[in-house]
DNA sequence: CGATATTATCATAAAGATGTCATGAATATA
DNA sequence: TATATTCATGACATCTTTATGATAATATCG
């Protein structure tokens, strides 16, 4: 459902709001404690940053961190990096034009599934994430976040 | 939501399904008239064989058919030859094991969206798709069928 | 049988997603 | 200022998906 890279973003996100301390977390301990490739990680990092959704600083005790209150963060705005969600979806037949008015067989049906797929990811916020709790273990120092 | 290819197939089947006689249609006929590239479309027609969702036919006047009837083929059927569709979820949030017992914050919020597109795909049969009309122009020799 | 039409199969290419590596740029600290 | 540490960036490698092309196998028909 969800590209790889799209996942990984996801995970990252969540585990830097989950930091309960606002020091900036290393690329390099976020890679390990989500399991994600340490290079890969750095470029969807940097994408992240570039989009908005964290700050970034360098050097020593440098790293990266939410750049916006997990509440205002809904789970698309990341996801939609990478992955088309809900925004132009395209007949499932491979007609060229499908709408309300102009419906292939299976249109009400279909919308209504993605339909609620992207309802789901734009109104889930991080900070809905954070309040379930039952993440995992806790902070990046102390063991894994996904 | 679903790969190329397994729309490809889709479009396959029920513009195969739309054919009012009973002759094979040639894979070339086909592809013109579902906009997919010959070859690969080849290709996945021959999966579609081996799944024993179509018929094959060499020599002069051969082509596909479907191989069973319309109203007893789900969609999940041809799409499950490309992509997971429900079957095992994984933890959104990258969790090794999440469960209804030992669920992610997210869990029930996004298994209720991943069953109901699975549910879309095994309750909805191509049947389904031919009672609504409203396809394209019909059969393949007269126009697109998608 | 011989010619033609069609699918079956295999090799390979092109494109995109994923992953690695090396180097540059910025920052903190001594 | 010098050095170590960290992110930024771009080149490259690998794998999967998508697509093409050539040849073999099979069926029809004269």
């Amino acid at each position: 459902m969800l590209s790889g890279t799209a996942e990984y973003a996801l995970r990252a996100v969540v585990c830097l709001a989950r930091q309960p301390e606002q020091k900036p977390v290393r690329a390099s301990d976020l890679a390990s404690s989500i399991d994600v490739p340490r290079n890969y990680l750095g470029k969807i990092l940097h994408d992240l940053v570039r989009a908005g959704i964290l700050k970034s600083t360098r050097g020593k005790h440098g790293g990266f961190q939410l750049a916006l209150p997990p509440a205002q963060l809904p789970l698309l705005q990341v996801v939609s990096l990478y992955d088309q969600i809900g925004e132009q979806r395209r007949c499932l037949l491979g007609r060229p034009e499908c709408s309300d008015r102009d419906p292939c067989p299976v249109h009400s049906r279909w919308k209504a599934c993605a339909e609620e797929v992207a309802r789901f990811f734009r109104d889930t916020t991080v900070g809905d994430v954070l309040a379930g709790g039952r993440l995992g273990s806790g902070p990046v120092d102390l063991g894994p976040c996904g």
